[in-house]
RNA sequence: GGCGGCAUAGCCAAGUGGUAAGGCAACGGUCUGCAAAACCGUUAUUCUCCGGUUCGAAUCCGGAUGCCGCCUCCA
């Protein structure tokens, strides 16, 4: 599998280092508030890619911090009057449930900056003892100019940093660009001690303590969002190999940002959206589809009109699911084998392409997690299997086509975490959203019966109307073999 | 000012040298009392623009324009 890599700047074949086993370590989220749909993006990306990892046969450790200790939370805790420990546990619970509620399992080792001081401390320590770190007054630094190396991954070198950048100019430093590895602390601030004085560790040397601490001195792959390229990355970077001499990461990976209206989704900006809010809107698996429906690296906008198109989307893949497994279950004695059948709805290249279905979903995403290709892919067999479906035959060559594709889409929509709910429940909760209509559901079925009344007395003038005044309102009739049905316009 | 990225149909979006996936929307058809839903089909001679390399370029190279990210906390 070919995989980008931030520090080559091109696609790279990915091998693990130790044959069979593979680390990752993604950069998590700073407990100080609810996470936005960004966060979602990034811990969707980095969760993929450990499924499609593992479906490669690789056994995986992946690793997410939680940052619980920065000056965010301080100043949250100061503004709220919580304790700011109570603060960090509030916003690490809700990131859980919230990922939980996105489908998305736990990784192997979700560790907290302040449940590793030591190790922090003693990186620090090592940095000192071999000259990359000195203590400036009550905070300890990292002495840039000193690692060669500085600037390698984001391709920016130290002079050009310091022309036209934003840099504070800090008396305590040796020079602007060096970065704290250890923060000295104020009265009332958290603490802990350590042989610079009390104090707390800078936000860059936590992801260096914590990742080599859990996955070794090298690792194979490290990732996170494009802005976390500079700074974040490139120092963590520069203190890593300067206290081991070794390579940090193997590989750098960086997904593409959540942006509204082209423009960064950022708490900052304000132009945030939480998870929360999102899924209040949206079934779980719609946003998921949502966010992998583009590829990893490219920006990717967000709106309420692309999500209502993900659900129309995702609807469409699970229709077609809900209709297999229909035919499927018409025939429960039905054992699949070695039957030929040859349909008379497709071509032969239609039929070679149905059949190399999971093969191009596996290949598209062997190149750099090409989900969005992958989808076009799956796509294209739903629309060859409605096709197929038509046909409707009984001939055991023919359910064994069908029996065979239904479990092939199941796979394949394991490797993303969708088309795993029931088909035919997910259509039925995709197409009646409830949302606020100004119309309760009782009015709602007391006209429906009204129309039916007309209907059946051939007064369909009347009957029209009613459709009509309720599709107004935005109800959307459907007269199916069942009886109407009703469901909220999109 | 420096570094990096992006520009493909009405919209979203794959495709990085061999003649434009897929989704949404729209339109046509099947079905229906009429609709809706579902399904099928159609929809870019062309990939921001200008040069160049090549038998051949959306894809490589040079330049222009526009947008975005980073250089300050950020997934």
């Amino acid at each position: 599998m070919q995989l980008y890599n931030t520090l080559s700047r091109r696609k790279e074949p990915f091998q693990p280092l130790k044959p069979g086993k593979v680390g990752l370590y993604a950069c998590g989220v700073t407990v100080y508030d609810d996470c936005h749909l960004g966060h979602a993006r990034s811990t969707v990306v980095f969760e993929v890619l450990v499924r499609w990892l593992r479906r490669r046969g690789l056994k995986v450790t992946w690793v997410r911090n939680f940052t619980d200790i920065d000056d965010k939370i301080i100043r949250r805790a100061q503004e709220t009057g919580v304790p700011w420990l109570e603060v960090a546990e509030r916003y690490i619970a809700s990131f859980q449930e919230d990922m939980s509620a996105l489908g998305i399992p736990p990784a192997e080792i979700e560790p907290r900056a302040t449940g590793h001081i030591p190790e922090i401390v003693d990186l620090i320590r090592v940095l000192q003892d071999k000259g990359f770190a000195y203590q400036g007054h009550e905070d300890v630094y990292f002495r840039v100019r000193r690692f060669p190396g500085y600037g390698k991954l984001s391709g920016q070198s130290l002079d050009d940093m310091l022309v036209g950048a934003r840099i504070e100019v800090d008396p305590h430093k040796e020079d602007p660009l060096d970065f704290v590895l250890w923060k000295g602390s104020k009265p009332g601030e958290p603490a802990w001690d350590s042989p610079w004085g009390p104090g707390r560790p800078g936000w860059h040397i936590e992801c260096s303590a914590m990742s080599m601490r859990y996955l070794g001195e090298t690792l194979d792959l490290h990732g996170g969002g494009q802005d976390l390229v500079f700074p974040h990355h490139e120092n963590e970077l520069a203190q890593s190999e300067a206290a081991t001499g070794r390579p940090f990461s193997r590989f750098w990976l960086h997904h593409g940002l959540l942006t509204i209206n082209q423009e960064k989704m950022s708490k900052s900006l304000g132009n945030f959206f939480t998870v929360k809010e999102v899924l209040a809107k949206f079934p779980a698996e719609v946003v998921r589809f949502f966010l992998i429906n583009a590829h990893y690296r490219s920006p990717l906008d967000f709106s309420d009109a692309a999500l209502a198109e993900a659900e129309t989307a995702l609807l469409r893949l699970y229709t077609t699911m809900a209709h297999l497994e229909e035919v499927l279950g018409r025939h429960p004695d039905f054992k699949p084998g070695e039957y030929s059948y040859y349909p008379a709805t497709l071509t032969l290249d239609e039929c070679a392409r149905l059949g190399s279905l999971t093969g191009r979903v596996d290949h598209a995403l062997d190149d750099d997690l090409n989900t969005a290709q992958a989808l076009g892919f799956l796509f294209e067999a739903v629309r060859l299997l409605n096709r197929l479906l038509e046909e409707n035959s009984s001939e055991p060559g023919y359910l064994t086509i069908l029996f065979n594709l239904h479990k092939e889409l199941k796979e394949l929509g394991a490797v993303l975490n969708l088309l795993q709910a029931d088909p035919a429940a997910m259509v039925k909760s995709l197409r009646q959203k409830p949302l606020d209509l100004g119309i309760s559901p009782e009015e709602i079925e007391q006209l429906i019966a009204a129309r039916a009344a007309a209907r059946k007395a051939k007064d369909f003038a009347k009957a029209d109307n009613i459709r009509k005044d309720l599709l107004d309102k935005g109800i959307l009739l459907e007269d199916t073999p069942q009886g109407t049905v009703w469901r909220v316009k999109g």
